[in-house]
DNA sequence: AGTTTTATGTACTTATCGGTACAATGAATT
DNA sequence: AATTCATTGTACCGATAAGTACATAAAACT
């Protein structure tokens, strides 16, 4: 069986480019000439390649929860709970370093509020937060099983307050807060940390 | 000099209604069809009376900002530092009851990532997010000279992070967080603050 | 009552959106 | 070398975006 022609782009790097736009502009935002023009392809080729726009985007974000934010599933193995909420904070800061229009974070500004077209994508986006904070409660329970947080430590407030400083970070950051202010604050939220 | 022909509606009224979609569609998410279905008039009106849609868009901030968001000013008032932070935290979780669609915060949620048609748009909100900043790190400062605060405090990074709850909380609202957990969360996010 | 002036309703314009038809291209298989 | 078939580029599609022209309606002034 003939294979036919052969694409003549990396599908990861085009996916890298369109995960930037996205990141910059939200989904309604990012448009598909500004999409296919990052690629470097052309529209039948991304249509051809990754469906249609609201697949691309899904599969960008697929991208950044395994690149850029893979920081989150190394900062839960960390030996503490404490440990774990440090690097959470300090890693989502890293990630916005060198970084020029694509700030704060495609989970929160992907589509935060958004017109009638975009309500799935909307949803989808506020139920992948949700889920974060129940991964942020389990480890937080596992460490009061190991004994590392206080008995009686309250995980789902914890939890959904670090996921909460999280978002406000990632808010921050789109905002043009620097570097240096955004340690500064993640260093004064761990003052609540349960002792 | 005749008059000419009254308005046949309430302008502030309908300019609560563009609020309202603005605040849950986010000034991209809200098409003209959309907001003059919901001020009860149709688009010259709109246009005689608002300007175009970014016009509206920044009434409605106004409107918004002394509406809504009064409570800020008034949780500033209170006597001390840390009761005007708990007053913000429970003023702002207080106006998100009775919301359906439009939850989280108009300043946040309006354009955290758009496209280049509502970059400036973006640009404003980001700058008022920033300068809301400034006002809590001005009021902690004077809390400071006033003895309310210990010397010391770092009150740009007091300001910074407390706006950064109230950022997180308004991605956690907009996520379908309850009420219940919001509370939790803000007075957790109050056991950093300084002795 | 007649005139002036502003608001309203319908219908339109231009631009851009996401998505696709179709012919040309070109590497792998035969 | 001929054939096959997915990819590519151009050009298009219908739908919808924001914004406006223009005729009609109605209130205030003379």
């Amino acid at each position: 069986m003939p294979s036919g022609r052969v694409r003549q782009f990396d599908a990861d790097v085009a996916l890298d480019r369109a995960l930037e736009v996205f990141w910059a502009r939200g989904y309604e935002g990012a448009t598909l000439p500004e999409l296919t023009k990052a690629m470097g392809i052309n529209r039948p080729s991304l249509y051809a390649a990754f469906g249609n726009k609201e697949q691309l985007f899904r599969k960008a974000l697929d991208r950044y929860q395994t690149g850029p934010m893979s920081f989150l599933t190394e900062a839960l193995n960390k030996p503490t709970a404490r440990a774990a909420a440090e690097a959470i904070f300090s890693g989502f800061i890293d990630m916005q370093r060198n970084r020029e229009k694509a700030r704060g974070c495609l989970i929160v500004s992907g589509a935060l509020a958004s017109g009638e077209e975009a309500e799935t994508v909307r949803q989808e986006l506020a139920q992948l937060r949700q889920s974060i904070v129940a991964v942020f409660r389990k480890r937080f329970e596992s460490a009061v099983e190991d004994g590392d947080l206080p008995k009686g430590t309250d995980c789902a407030t914890l939890g959904r307050y670090v996921a909460t400083v999280l978002g406000g970070l990632a808010v921050q950051a789109a905002s043009g807060t620097p570097e240096k202010e955004l340690r500064l604050v993640a260093a004064m939220a761990m003052g609540a940390w349960p002792t």
